[in-house]
DNA sequence: CACATATTGAACCTTCCGGTTCACCTTGGC
DNA sequence: GCCAAGGTGAACCGGAAGGTTCAATATGTG
């Protein structure tokens, strides 16, 4: 359980920086109504079309986002990930939050588990 | 509803970046069992100190962690940020990709809404 | 006081990020 | 075939990230 907490794949780390970004939430949000070519998500903000493409690859990279070239222009719509691993870290962390103690308090329920 | 998931005041983006490093997501989960220093936390890692302290600062930053200089050495323990926002952001998320459609689903989805 | 400990700030380095422009390629419409 | 539309790749740019070293500071200990 901790090791998946901790695991060092680097998934973790490629979707929660592509969340960082306020534009690629947007963009996220856009698509859940409806998938959307390059330009139709450059429209409302104010960035150029190679912008875009490039915020989309990151979401695509993320696995949060699939792409297909239709025509000359390109269908994004939402990826399979669930971010149901993001959802457990963000979990486990609550729960370390809620019990969150001091130095000693710690101690004695570290010695409560090891009790006979 | 909507402006809180598209909020550009940057609090998410400072709390999904700070998260997006997996030296700063293992430094919560080691503070979650008990507060600890700078050495402490940057001791299982191969790292300065100096980097740990400017690690430790992105995630005061973020509100997910608070110091205190104690003597020479600087106490740093779990802060008041819940993840409450997060949680939101990612349940939002999940409820969107559950109902993922096609432009012509999410047209009769969004008359079935306004139907009388 | 003298010395070790714990951190800190400043300066620096390299790589990544978010953005641009410009040139180019493919496709759709006439 | 010709032209406009949509997207793309390469090159560039300024600034932020993540890391370092080194010198300085403040605090315990004997």
């Amino acid at each position: 359980m901790l090791n998946r907490m901790v695991q060092q794949d680097g998934r973790l780390d490629r979707i929660f920086s592509a969340l960082a970004d306020p534009t690629r939430r947007a963009v996220l949000v856009r698509l859940g109504s409806a998938p959307a070519t390059i330009s139709d998500l450059a429209e409302p903000f104010a960035i150029s079309l190679t912008g875009m493409k490039k915020h989309v690859r990151v979401l695509e990279e993320a696995g949060l986002v699939v792409t297909e070239k239709v025509g000359r222009s390109r269908r994004c719509r939402l990826g399979t990930e669930r971010l149901d691993d993001v959802m457990a870290w963000i979990s486990f962390y609550q729960r370390l939050w809620e019990r969150r103690l001091d130095g000693l308090d710690a101690y004695f329920t570290l010695r409560k588990g090891t009790e006979h």
